[in-house]
DNA sequence: GCGGACTGCTTACCT
DNA sequence: ACAGGTAAGCAGTCCGCG
């Protein structure tokens, strides 16, 4: 078998409740008394609390749930108390197991149990046998002599004759509790006779009752999955009491070239002192706390005067009275708190001699987690592809605390005057506090947004918050569609099962290396067109997982009599008899978005709260929903299954073919299109219409105007236009004038032009408009050949690193080389650093902007830079760069 | 030994 | 560690050329 498969029973990476090794057990043991005294007995009338977050208790050997009670804003602990206990499912017979002696003299074993469970690819229910342990490590774990290895390895030797099954035997513990009591995470509970019970709430019930009503034209099943996400939805959220907390740690310095450098402390040495902590609460406490140094005189003028500043001469007692913190708030925020500060804190502890005791903090592998509250650490969280694109629309460009901060709230970090070990209390202080301050901001801008992003992504994938804000959407939409197996009685196929069911893909990608091919993109039609409407299809992908049943169960179903249900351009065909989960749960989000959190959101007549909270839950659907066909085409999905994401894509094909030429047929030219869209040069209201009505009924999916632009400027290049809105804003995609990467010499420029185009309402004020852009790119070609630019700055190129520059070996792009010379004057260089150099005329052609100078800038290099970034736009305007700069076409070819 | 045609690599973008 | 499609720029290779 495959060492893949080993990974994907027990993920290594993300997760945050990683197993305990056997010592570790036992000294958690030894200090249990001590540290269950510090979280709070649960008061007899406990009143409502959200269910935040969910893990095993290796010495208890239950499941424990932690539960934020937003009246004293404390976390308490609740165990279970039903008996539940871990197991795996599988295919041998209790007969056929009692002869496996591994199994039965397994420690962790417990009991046998005979179960009935649907067979998504038979269609009928099969007798399975659950093999129940005493702890989730003997069903699986990284030690060998697992029940979930020792099965299959063993039923050979036992004269088996098949293949002996295992199922699900690789989620998580915590994760199996939710799913078989069917609790909701980010939901109210109370502790009623010690049992957790799901409380409801009154108003927004009556708001799930008003959803429903919108949808009752839907079947019956559709109809209860669209309650019950309603409901995860529709439910408030309660104030997250919370510390945002920044360390500082004395730096080395070393000097390189006569300038000095630091080197980040590793935080699993924790070699050096802890100088500065600051803390901020959600509740108003500012606190700086400042470890004394010899010869350094007391005293702060900079900070503001709320801020409470207590020096400490011991590190120790400082990073006690940290950890008080860390006891007491429910959660703690923190940028990079998983990689850096909680770790150092831990481990610098540690080396101090402070008892394990005494450490809120349970270090793990990849992540740090705390005894008593729940530790979010956004740098995880902002770092999530999705989370960036979708939901914060690619405001932040670099995941740094200083980035994400300017691009979200407008709060850059301080800017050191002196090297970091040179400052005095003051300064260290207030860079110390600027840090928490943004990491808190990042929490409660747009009211809470991000705490209520998390809890609703929380209700969703049916996850603990500490895994939500830490791992990727494929696991929030894997988690939710395993729930809901468990909630039908299904079994949860294992990865190989539904690749070896359902086979692979049959097209061919246009892309050398892909698994199949993807979505269309019209070829423009190049030049300025007035009156451009841009229709699209609402949700593309999810529509069509929805009205086109696609799931894996679905696809190439075993039915004789669906194999005419074929899909288009594809050897595949769909069950006409089961309604698919996916298809079912992702169609009524995709409705729910649709019909009801997007409308709202936009809704002036809503109070500002209510407005929010919607905005919330449909950037959250969005995320989720944007993703959702790709991960069928993941093979790191658990439910990885290749005709799926084939399928979505070839009807994807197929409807946009389909309606432009319907478009045509109505007379409307189509310039433009691009996987859901349809660029329509100057349709009539009427035809419009019609294309909509159609798409409606011969289709099934619903077709709207996404944009109307005064006028486009298509160039003849895919996936780069320019268009001008009917109030006058532009959208520039994909022309290199807008990358990151070109210098911003030339973007300025650029914008420039844009502002210009701006301006343009009519054909006649076209001319007008082209003066003025020749007028733009020959005064920055002649500033460029009188060499007068500002700074060299803004003639660097800016390139990340997608790997560590050593790693390159197949070639070396420039950004490479800049980078390798970088290295030689001794900065540190990793993957994903950005790197800036200018082209110079001399070997090897560029040079890192740090240590390049005026003289030695290659000018031709950045005309040709400035002529391919305008050509561009150029073209449709009927403009020509070289006429523009006073070459006539004779003197350039000579 | 050198330049053009070609392929492949890398990054940034679009939906 | 959700997918595929497109553009740009450069690196590296092959081939022809007296």
């Amino acid at each position: 078998m495959a060492k893949k498969h080993l990974d994907d029973y027990f993920p290594r990476s993300e997760s945050v409740h990683e197993e305990s090794t056997e010592s570790s057990m036992r000294r958690a043991r030894e200090e249990e008394r001590k540290k269950i005294e510090v979280i709070p007995k649960v008061p007899k009338n406990l009143s409502p609390s959200f269910f935040v977050s969910a893990t095993y208790d290796g010495e208890k050997r239950v499941a424990c749930i932690k539960l934020y009670d937003p009246k004293s804003e404390k976390i308490y602990f609740w165990y279970d108390n039903t008996g539940h206990k871990p197991y795996l499912l599988t295919s041998l017979s209790p007969i056929e197991l009692e002869k496996i002696g591994r199994v039965m003299s397994h420690p962790g074993f417990d009991q046998f149990k005979l179960v009935e469970k649907y067979h998504p690819f038979q269609d009928r229910n099969v007798a399975v046998t659950k093999v129940v342990a005493k702890d989730p490590l003997a069903i699986g774990g990284r030690s060998r002599g697992c029940l979930r290895d020792i099965i299959p390895e063993d039923y050979p030797k036992i004269g088996g004759k098949t293949e002996a099954k295992v199922w699900e035997a690789a989620i998580r513990y915590y994760q199996c509790y939710i799913y078989d009591r069917q609790l909701a995470p980010g939901m109210l509970y109370k502790i009623e006779n010690n049992n957790l019970i799901q409380v409801k709430h009154e108003s927004s019930e009556r708001t799930v009752n008003k959803i429903c009503s919108l949808f009752t034209a839907e079947p019956k099943k559709a109809l209860r999955n669209i309650e019950t996400w309603a409901r995860l939805l529709e439910y408030p959220a309660p104030n997250f009491r919370r510390v945002a907390l920044d360390i500082e740690v004395f730096t080395p310095t070393i000097e390189i070239e006569g300038k000095l450098t630091f080197r980040v402390p590793d935080p699993r040495e924790a070699a050096y002192q802890v100088t500065c902590v600051s803390l901020l609460g959600s509740d108003g406490e500012k606190r700086v706390l400042l470890l004394k140094r010899a010869g350094v005189r007391e005293g702060i003028d900079k900070l503001p005067p709320d801020v409470s500043v207590e020096y400490f001469d011991s590190e120790e007692n400082l990073i006690l009275e940290v950890f008080k913190v860390l006891w007491e708030y429910p959660f703690v925020i923190t940028f990079n708190g998983d990689d850096f500060d909680l770790r150092y804190l831990a481990h610098r502890a540690q080396n101090l001699g402070i008892k394990r005791s005494q450490i809120p903090i349970e270090v793990r592998r990849r992540v740090c987690l705390l005894e008593y509250g729940v530790h979010i650490d956004l740098y995880k969280f902002f770092f999530n592809k999705s989370i960036q694109i979708y939901a914060f629309g690619r405001k932040y460009l670099d995941v740094t605390l200083n980035e994400v901060g300017k691009a979200l709230i407008g709060l850059a970090k301080l800017e050191l005057t002196k090297p970091f070990n040179e400052l005095a209390y003051g300064e260290l202080a207030q860079y110390c506090m600027q840090d928490a301050e943004i990491t808190l901001k990042l929490t409660t801008f747009d009211d809470n947004l991000v705490m209520k992003l998390i809890l609703a992504i929380t209700r969703i994938s049916r996850m603990p918050m500490e895994d939500v804000s830490r791992q990727g959407v494929s696991r929030w939409i894997r988690n939710f569609l395993q729930f809901e197996h468990r909630r039908r009685n299904v079994l949860i196929p294992n990865t190989e099962d539904i690749l070896a069911a359902k086979g692979k893909t049959t097209t061919k990608a246009v892309i050398k290396g892909k698994k199949y091919k993807g979505a269309i993109v019209v070829k423009p039609v190049p030049g300025v067109h007035f009156n451009v409407a841009v229709m699209d299809f609402a949700s593309l992908y999810p529509s069509l997982i929805k009205v086109w049943n696609l799931g894996y169960q679905t696809i190439r179903c075993s039915h004789p009599e669906c194999k005419s249900n074929a899909i288009p351009d594809t050897p595949h065909w769909v069950c006409t008899k089961d309604r698919a989960l996916e298809s079912l749960l992702i169609g009524s989000l995709r409705d729910l978005r649709v019909s009801w959190y997007k409308p709202k959101s936009k809704e002036k007549a809503l109070p500002k709260e209510m407005r929010s909270w919607y905005n919330v839950i449909q950037s959250a659907l969005k995320v989720i929903l944007n993703a959702s066909y790709g991960v069928f085409g993941a093979a790191s999905f658990d439910l990885y299954c290749p005709p799926v994401a084939e399928a979505t894509a070839a009807i994807g094909r197929h409807s946009i073919t389909q309606i432009s030429n319907k478009a045509r047929e109505l007379g409307i030219q189509v310039i433009y299109g691009d996987t859901d869209s349809i660029f329509l040069k100057n349709p009539t209201p009427e035809q419009i219409d019609s294309l909509a009505q159609w798409s409606k009924e011969e289709l099934k999916m619903e077709l709207g105007v996404d944009k109307l632009y005064r006028y486009a400027l298509l160039s003849s290049r895919k996936k780069n236009y320019l268009g001008v809105s009917t109030d006058g804003s532009v959208d520039v995609k994909g022309l290199t004038g807008k990358k990151r990467h070109i210098p911003i010499f030339i973007k300025k420029s650029f914008n420039q032009m844009n502002e210009q185009l701006a301006q343009v309402k009519s054909p006649a004020e076209f001319d007008g408009a082209k003066k003025q852009i020749a007028n733009i790119i020959r005064n920055c070609y002649l500033k460029l050949k009188k060499r007068e630019w500002e700074r060299i700055d803004d003639l660097a190129f800016h390139v990340v690193l997608g790997e560590a520059p050593e790693h390159y070996v197949k070639t070396t792009p420039q950004h490479v080389k800049a980078a390798r010379l970088l290295q030689e004057k001794k900065y540190e260089l990793k993957a994903g650093d950005l790197i800036s150099f200018v082209k110079v005329v001399k070997e090897p052609h560029v040079k890192p902007v740090q240590l390049a100078s005026d003289s030695e800038v290659d000018v031709e290099k950045y005309v040709g830079h400035l002529q391919s970034t305008f050509d561009q736009v150029l073209d449709a305007l009927g403009l020509d760069f070289e006429e523009i700069i006073g070459l006539t076409k004779l003197e350039r070819f000579m």
